[in-house]
DNA sequence: GTCAGAAATGTTAGCTCATAACATTTCGGG
DNA sequence: CCCGAAATGTTATGAGCTAACATTTCTGAC
């Protein structure tokens, strides 16, 4: 991999130095002053970075995976059991390097509001992705949107709940929410 | 009915003003002064009877309705078939005469990023209702809030269809949404 | 190594949302 | 009518965010 550019190190040292001071200090209580300030870079850079002051907690690692696995699954299927079955194997394609750090990133969201707010955001480009894939194969454009934005609103709740419980497995955590969508699975 | 007071009526206007600006110059366009000024009143006036800007559009007259409609199913149904058979239930109960006016305010929402983000929190606390409701009945809370939580996302792609196509009733766009994730209920 | 173009960052200024403290007007019942 | 209380106005302040322009810092060709 190429050495990191200028760019991508204060972009990670403003997005490092952000996830530690929102959990030393809560999200609201940090100004983007500060976290410029704490990695020695101006507001206006952190800007130039971050659309917003939540896109430095929101760069989510698991948006891109998703949409394709829900394409691969065959598609005489329903909506929302290919949804959910395409998640699931989405699943086994995570390293278990980058849970960790996205551990500490999912508490912090699930513990602020806005920033859940934010996430939602977030999520309508992966729940549109679904959908199409769950249109192209031959849902109604209707279902495949609801079955589309129900899967994701459960897997962020596991999401939150992971994050939240240490002793939770990320795939045991979503593998349980799946099941309460799609207990026919076995 | 009691007279509106004076707190009421400004509010009212408040809200009028700002749904009517909204949708004529678009949300982030629209300052939250010139609806104060449209409603011949100060800013500082209008975030006494609002929390913020979004508050003006997102007094959601359904929320109340539904939690107590999902704790009135038997509690013998699985979590998920007993929150949306609670939905369907609840629906019967909305009258003709609001609908019109909701459908602005939803079509609104529907259509403005930063309102879809601050309605999910205005949701979240129905959702920890239904998510109770169900838990009483014996789910576990795991369960439970998934089920609340993908419910909710689906009426809520139910609304916002809805509020964007005029043939569409609001009765056949929530059934149809809850027929994708219960569809045996017949 | 150096020098020029490009990329990254800094500076300044300004708008909007939102909150707080205090003053003033307006309402509504006795 | 009049007084307490509720509603609103005024002023000040801070944070998030954007724009325009100046400056520094990289990077690659020579």
């Amino acid at each position: 991999m190429a050495p990191p550019s200028k760019r991508e190190r204060t972009r990670s040292r403003l997005s490092d130095c952000a996830l530690t001071l929102f959990e030393a200090h809560g999200f609201e209580a940090t100004s983007v002053g500060m976290i410029a300030r704490e990695a020695g870079v101006t507001e206006m850079t952190f800007f130039r970075h971050f659309g917003s002051k939540e896109q430095a907690v929101l760069t989510d690692p698991f948006d891109p995976v998703i949409a394709e696995a829900v394409g691969a699954r065959p598609s005489d299927e329903a909506p929302l059991a290919r949804a959910v079955r395409g998640l699931r194997a989405a699943l086994a394609e995570l390293s278990d390097e980058d849970l960790e750090t996205a551990r500490r990133r999912v508490r912090l969201v699930a513990r602020t509001p806005v920033l859940r707010a934010a996430a939602v955001t977030q999520n309508e480009a992966t729940s549109a992705a679904i959908a199409d894939r769950l249109a192209a194969g031959g849902a109604d454009a209707f279902s495949a949107g609801v079955a589309a934005q129900s899967v994701l609103a459960a897997v962020t709740a596991a999401l939150y709940a992971w994050a939240e419980d240490p002793r939770r497995t990320l795939t045991e955590s979503i593998g349980a929410a799946l099941d309460v969508l799609d207990p026919g699975h076995v």
